[in-house]
DNA sequence: GCGACAG
DNA sequence: ATCTTGTCGC
């Protein structure tokens, strides 16, 4: 496991993490397909938090895409480098999780973030920040519709309806199983909605939520606690 | 001004 | 996100 210092220049205020966001989202890619489902590695990243003692950990989980078997893993951690703050969440996780991607012996493929990507205030969410800091071609697949509204889709796995901020479509919110609560999904960088739904459902033979997402959720909650734990060398770096 | 608000 | 036991069900 890696560790991570909080970059140097790295906003400290709101408005100025605003302003970053504002800079980069010109840099997000919209006009390609993407890797079409099924096909090579397909990455999950997710963060665990301990705020109580300022510690993050990400971690990384590669599966082949075709039998969503783990190819490989990496975890690291680091300090909390901003507030939970709605509308700049990736200020949050960002160092973190590009040590964890950083780390991984394979090419990571399509990179499924547990958030937004498009579908942010700004255009700009934790998705589109990662593709565009990393170059990897990124998804957003979130639990809660956040700020967004969206009709109910039909009942059946595989049916989606619009994601909306007023008119636009920002993303769609998907149903992976039969009768459940959908999860919402939004383009990151480098790939289309269509291709980033079709990703979601591949992963979710078993679950509402991408099997991406459940493996490297488990994984960085398991690196968080062993940081943490008693006799840990790791600790000490995060109290000076 | 007040409430809501990814993780 | 995180705090948290048992419990109902496949």
């Amino acid at each position: 496991m890696t560790t991570v210092r909080i970059p140097a220049g790295w906003p400290a205020t709101e408005e100025q993490a605003r302003a970053v966001q504002d800079e980069l989202r010109s840099r997000v890619v919209l006009d390609e397909d993407g890797p079409g489902p099924g096909t090579g590695h397909v990455t999950g990243v997710d963060v665990a938090y301990d705020d109580e003692r300022d510690v993050v950990a990400a971690a990384a989980v590669v599966l082949d895409a075709a039998t969503l078997d783990v190819v490989a893993e990496a975890t690291a951690v680091g300090r909390v480098s901003f507030p939970y703050v709605p509308g700049l969440l990736a200020f949050r996780e960002i160092p973190t999780v590009l040590a964890a991607l950083d780390a991984l012996p394979c090419a990571p493929g399509l990179v499924v973030c547990d958030g937004y990507g498009l579908a942010h205030p700004r255009r700009f969410g934790l998705a589109s920040h990662l593709g565009v800091l990393s170059g990897h071609p990124t998804i957003g697949v979130a639990k809660n519709p956040f700020t967004f509204t969206y009709d109910e889709p039909g009942p059946a796995r595989g049916n989606t309806s619009p994601l909306l901020a007023g008119t636009e479509e920002v993303g769609r919110a998907l149903r992976t199983r039969d009768g459940v609560k959908p999860v919402f999904v939004s383009v990151g960088h480098r790939v289309s909605l269509d291709t980033a739904c079709a990703h979601t459902l591949a992963l979710t033979p078993e679950y509402r939520v991408p099997e991406s997402t459940r493996r490297a959720d488990s994984l960085c909650r398991q690196a968080l606690k062993e940081a943490l734990s008693p006799g840990e060398t790791g600790v000490s770096d995060y109290r000076v």
